[in-house]
DNA sequence: GTGGCAGAATTGTCGGACAGTCCGATTATC
DNA sequence: GATAATCGGACTGTCCGACAATTCTGCCAC
C-alpha cells in the first residue's frame, strides 16, 4: 500500500530559506511587526545571492507572513490577513468546481453556529455593523451587484460578531463562492429580495436581544431559502 | 469619512505578471495539467527579465496554482492541493492565537454536519478508510503521538466520506490545530482514550448503517467530550 | 517497441549593475 | 527652538550575462 521508497525531493535554496524564516515566525522568534534585515543583508547571512533571497521572500509574502507598509521599503513580519487567506481558499474551491449543494451544506453548518454565538457575544458596535449591512441591502435593493455585496457584508458581520476567529475564517471563503450564484438567483427569483430582508431583520432582532436559539433558527431558515431560491431559479 | 484620494499602490512587475497568469488559470484559459512555457519564453512574451518571471512564478507556486511533477523541469498548471491550502489556513489561525473554545465551537459546527452527510453518501471504500483509522487508533492507543495522528485521520476520513469538498476543506485546518491540544489532553485525562474509541465505533456504525441522524448525534457527543477533556486537563 | 545516447533546452544560482525611491541626518529658515 | 529644505546613503525593483546540473528530445541501434 505504502511505497517502499520515498521520493527524495531536493529543496532548492530559496525554499529552504523560506522555510527557515517561516519557522522563526511560527515559533514567534520573529514577531509580527518586527522588521527584517535588508535583502542584501539576508543574502550575506544565508550566504546566497540576492536573487535567491528575493524568491524566498516572494514565497513568504504570498503566504501573508511578510509584507510592507504602504510605500515603505523595509520588510516586516505581519500576521496573515484573514481576507487574503480566505480568498486563497475560495479560489482553490472554485478551481475544484464546487457545486452549489456543497457550498450550501457548508453554509448550513457554519452560519447558524456563527449567528448563535453572535447572539451571546456581540458587542454594541458589532450589532451596529449588522444593522448597517442590512440597511445597505435595503437601500441598494434594486442594484443587484450592490445588494449581493450587502448580503455578503451581512454574513461577514455576523461571523465577526460571533467573536470566533475560526468560525469567521471558515465562513469567509463561503461568501466569495456564494456571490456569483446569489447574483443570478436574486435576479431571477422575484421574492428573493424581500425574504432576505425579512430574514436579516429577524436575525438582527434575535442577536440584539441575545436570543441565541432564535438567532440560530432564523439563520437556518435564511440559508434554507437560498436552496429554495436556487431550485426555483434552476427550474 | 472616506479619504478624498486613494493611495496609489504601484504593482511591481512580478505581481502584475503573477496576476495575469492567475487570471488565465481561474478563467480556465490555462487548464490543470497544461504545461507553461519556459521561463525564458515567458520573459520574452512579457518583455521582462527572467528574474522577474521567476519571482512571479514563486508567487503562483506557493498558491499551489503551479507546480512540477516530482523531479520534472517543466512547470505545469495544477489544482491547489487541499492539504496545502488548509495548512496555510491553520498556520494563519495559529499565529492569530486561536483559543481552544474557538476551535471547539468550529468543530462543533462542522464535524457533526460532515458525519451526517457521510452517513448518507459514504462509499464502501470510504467506510473502510474510517474503520482503518479507528483500528489504527486502537492499535496505537498507547503511543500518544500515533494515537493523535489516528484521531486526525479519523476526522479526515469522515470529512472525505461526506462527499463535500467545502466541508472537507473547512474541516482540514481544524485538525492541525487540534493535534497539539489533543496530545496534551490524551496524556493527562485517563479516560480519554477509551471514550474516543467508543465514540469512533458508534460513529462508524451509524455511517455504515446510513443513519445520518445517529451519526450527527454521536459526533456531537464525541466533540463535546473534547471540551470536557480540556476542562479536566486544565483543572 | 525498447534501450541508449548526444545535443538542445531549461532550471537554479551566481555576480554585478543601475535607476528610482525612501530614510535619516544635516543644514537652512522663520 | 521648531520647522522646512537639502543631501547622501541605503534599499528595492529590474535588468544583463553567465554557468553547472539536470531534464528533455530526437535519433539510432537492436
Amino acid at each position: 500500500m505504502t511505497d517502499l521508497f520515498l521520493p527524495l525531493d531536493d529543496h532548492p535554496a530559496y525554499r529552504q530559506i523560506a522555510n527557515q524564516i517561516e519557522q522563526r515566525i511560527v515559533a514567534r522568534s520573529l514577531r509580527a511587526g518586527d522588521t527584517l534585515p535588508s535583502e542584501t543583508d539576508l543574502a550575506r547571512q544565508f550566504g546566497v545571492n540576492r536573487s535567491t533571497i528575493r524568491e524566498a521572500i516572494r514565497e513568504l509574502e504570498t503566504h501573508g507572513l511578510l509584507g510592507r507598509e504602504r510605500g515603505a521599503k523595509r520588510l516586516r513580519v505581519t500576521l496573515p490577513k484573514p481576507s487574503r487567506v480566505s480568498s486563497g481558499v475560495s479560489r482553490a474551491l472554485a478551481l475544484h468546481d464546487v457545486t452549489f449543494p456543497e457550498l450550501w451544506e457548508a453554509m448550513m453548518a457554519i452560519e447558524p453556529a456563527a449567528a448563535q454565538h453572535a447572539a451571546t457575544r456581540r458587542s454594541a458596535s458589532q450589532l451596529q455593523a449588522l444593522a448597517r449591512a442590512s440597511a445597505r441591502f435595503k437601500r441598494e435593493i434594486t442594484d443587484t451587484e450592490a445588494a449581493v455585496a450587502a448580503v455578503v457584508e451581512f454574513f461577514t458581520a455576523v461571523a465577526a460578531a460571533s467573536g470566533n476567529q475560526v468560525l469567521a475564517l471558515s465562513q469567509a471563503p463561503l461568501n466569495l463562492l456564494l456571490a456569483p450564484t446569489l447574483t443570478r438567483m436574486i435576479d431571477r427569483v422575484p421574492q428573493a429580495r424581500a425574504r432576505i430582508l425579512e430574514a436579516q431583520g429577524k436575525i438582527i432582532d434575535a442577536i440584539k436581544l441575545k436570543k441565541s436559539e432564535q438567532a440560530r433558527i432564523w439563520m437556518e431558515k435564511h440559508i434554507r431559502d437560498f436552496k429554495r431560491g436556487h431550485e426555483l431559479e434552476a427550474s
